[in-house]
DNA sequence: TTCTTCATGTAATTAGTTACATGATTGA
DNA sequence: TCAATCATGTAACTAATTACATGAAGAA
């Protein structure tokens, strides 16, 4: 046992997916589009890698089906498995990360132009939109009932809780942001600081 | 012109930083503990090493001060990396990523207990506490004029009401959460899902 | 004068992405 | 029967991290 590296953290978010029912590996991608890619984001190839890595550990068990006369692997959690996951949620793990290239693009906007800046605040709410309608649809299921895994509801809309603030909180965001850029001239290393904004936030912050 | 390989965000990220002043490969290792980290994090070595790239592309100079008997290099932008910033900034950029491992071990909560779940949320709402902090009293010394590039505000406190807006949601969103859980029996994967609470997301969601 | 922290960098490793390849199924 | 899309996977590459190494400055 324990042959092989390691195990990282999108080790057990495939781990994670298995406690739910075995999965094929076109169906692990499927779920990393739909839902686990919006707060753990990994590419395909990823989730074809790391599930090997699990049968290694013992942790789960590959099966060979037949799909018309092609093979495919699907993988199931072994006892182990469902231990190791437990252990896992036993520590409460880091704090979110956020890497927004946006707000970089926002922070050196004085090497650009006005113009620029607000291009890239337009595009954030469009970002915002986009994922909130995506969001909003899968919430609206669970409302009706009618959601592919309704019996996970209770922790599912935790998460779903926290997108929708995040997607809410970028569109306000870029909108105030907006009205700020919106006064700077087109230089904007020229822009003056807009004084009650500033203490605004100050205020904010101060919980 | 153009050796070497392709720049990427991390590239204009320093590239960024140059456009206000020259630096050492050390004082941007401290930027990025203190401003850029928060929403482009990178490891210290990625500050030894992108700058180099950044000359190669003629993008940036590098001269070699005496720190004492010991070298060190300084990098300085060109006119070229301004204009290659420039153009960076013409384009809007993707959308924010979030990497949450804690909410990765909420959406699997139901494959631990009751109390993981709670230790989890707390280790999140410390989190935030900690990042606001920080991030009030940078804010402070913006509203005091005594910040160390006072002329940046303007740009600086865009950024700075996203992240004061984030750790606030952050905070609220592990609070209610917690409310949710407490309400949850033992065994996590039975918890009865809270219809009103449901209701609300969805009503949140729809703007 | 020794210890610690600040400062400067390189090397080894790995996690992750992009690109490619191709079989199966469905619908026009 | 042809094209498009769904499904299954591998290979090559690179961005990024972790670990290591060591000089200089300041404190005890």
């Amino acid at each position: 046992m324990s042959r092989g590296s390691a195990l990282t953290t999108t080790s057990y978010a495939i781990l994670g997916l298995l406690t739910v029912q075995p999965w094929s590996t076109y169906e692990l991608t499927q779920q990393m589009d739909r839902s686990l890619g919006r707060f753990w984001p990994r590419a395909q190839s990823k989730l074809y890698e790391e599930p090997k890595k699990l049968v290694e550990h013992g942790l789960a068990e590959a099966s060979t089906e037949r799909m018309g006369k092609r093979p495919r692997t699907v993988y199931s959690i072994t006892e182990q498995g469902r231990e190791a996951m437990a252990s896992w949620l036993r520590t409460p793990g880091d704090g979110p990360l956020v890497e927004s290239e946006q707000l970089l693009k926002l922070f050196f906007a004085d090497a650009g132009t006005r113009a620029d800046a607000l291009a890239t605040l337009g595009a954030a709410r469009g970002w915002a939109r986009e994922r909130n309608t995506e969001n909003l649809a899968v919430a609206r299921t669970y409302v009706a009932g009618e959601a592919r895994f309704q019996h996970r509801v209770a922790q599912t809309m935790l998460v779903g809780g926290f997108l929708t603030e995040f997607y809410a909180l970028v569109d306000r965001w870029a909108e105030w942001a907006g009205t700020q850029v919106e006064r700077w001239p087109d230089d904007p290393s020229e822009a003056q600081p807009d004084q009650a904004a500033l203490t605004d936030i100050v205020r904010k912050a101060d919980w």
